[in-house]
RNA sequence: CGAGUUAGCCGGGUUGUCGCGUGAAAUAUCUGAGGAAAGUCCGAGCAUCAAUGGGCAAGAGUGCAAGCUAACUACUUGUGAAGGCGACUUCAAGGACAGUGCAACAGAAAAAUACCGCCUGAAAUUUUCAGGUAAGGGUGGAAAGGCGAGGUAAGAGCUCACCCGCAAAUUGGCGACAAGGCGCGAUGUAAACCCCACUCGAUGCAAGAUCGGGAGCAUGUGCAGCCCUAGCGCUCCCCACAUCGCUUGAGCGAUAUAGCGAUAUACCGCCUAGAUAGAUGGCAACCGAACACAGAACUCGGCUUACAGACUAACUCGUGAU
RNA sequence: GGAGGCAUAGCCCAGUUGGUUAGAGCGCUACGUUGACAUCGUAGAGGUCAUAAGUUCGAGCCUUAUUGUCUCCA
């Protein structure tokens, strides 16, 4: 995932958290909004998730899993991924599943 | 062969491909998490606080000895005590004749005392008063050495034998201490206050430095817990998170020498993460298995805690065979 | 990353020089009062004092380690 497409600033996943709108897969939530300034993805894997390997674990696997989406997202919009605990432990090709997933019910796939 | 003790070490590797961070460089290459990176329990570097320069107070910590270290309350080797058949392990291990406090309930009494009892004397007529005593009774975690004999009105280390504890001279050891035993018989608690000895200024990289704007007081009765000397205008708010701090360091590894050891010295070699929404991953194959605990955030030295499995060495006990 | 606090009944809290069997309020259960309920009255149950070692004759309290949880520093 390249560094120009990851969301940074607190104040922007404020704005994502507050108007976003919401899909969900068992076990991940996705909310998107409007940018100005082209796609931006964020993640948000919280400390309920497990200690800080299982947390990098997940991002990781997480960021490998839209490697390949990446140029079917709409450009418009800014993404977080919340993580839901019972993420932790699933296998890359679930994950891989469940972001597709999420994505298609968002709306946001463009084929 | 079985059971155990101690010390050390590893805790994935290789290849292909798709990706990420940093540096050099200009598309291909180099390099990229741990033994505990963790807990933040100690000790340092570094930075700021009026120079924290000298002294004092308050507060905090440590508590057998010698050594080791940049430093330490850590570590090493010993001493003593406790545990284990043993190899070995564990220990905040100074002082209770400097002083104060506490020891509930029970018990007469918790540091000096006399309830029952024993003995003597007086009154009185089988009880009361005065004195002596600590053998016996009962309480308690603990009752002022234990037991026997002498002795006595009754008794008592009052005296003696044996034992227990403390302990002077002297001897050995750098020392803690050990041997020794003149003499003595002292309740426990200092992880209660405290005394003695030694150590420590405070805050922490969200420290702090550079850059912008504004407000109040003021040239000395101002700025530190207090004093001295030196120095300086003092106090506060807002914005921003850019750059530096940020990685070559009491660094790591091998060998030799000294030492029981912690460690030190000499010489040779190496450069080994530096992110800032925060970099190590996905897929496939192979190795006998990789299935544990777990992710750097200024940096080191220790401690503590978590941990699948693999390996090495030394030693102890038991059994059997020779 | 750094600094500090707290943990006692189902809930919110007391518990001081360490001392007999750890308390109060709300809630819960039973009985009474009522035609029935609420209120009220009486009685009762409910605790590994977060966990593990240690000091002490004796720890909720003192010491050390561990676990959980909360607060502050942008």
């Amino acid at each position: 995932m390249k560094r120009q497409l990851r969301l940074k600033k607190r104040a922007s996943f404020q704005y994502v958290f507050r108007k976003g709108e919401k899909a969900g897969a068992p076990d991940l939530l996705l909310l998107s909004a409007r940018s100005r300034e082209g796609l931006k993805i964020g993640l948000s894997v919280s400390k309920r998730v497990g200690n800080a390997v299982t947390r990098n674990r997940v991002k990781r696997l997480l960021r490998e899993a839209i490697l390949p989406l990446e140029n079917n997202i709409e450009k418009k919009f800014m993404y977080v991924i919340v993580a839901h605990p019972s993420l932790a432990g699933k296998s890359y090709a679930e994950v891989c599943r469940q972001v597709r997933l999420v994505f298609e019910r968002a709306g946001r796939l463009t084929c």
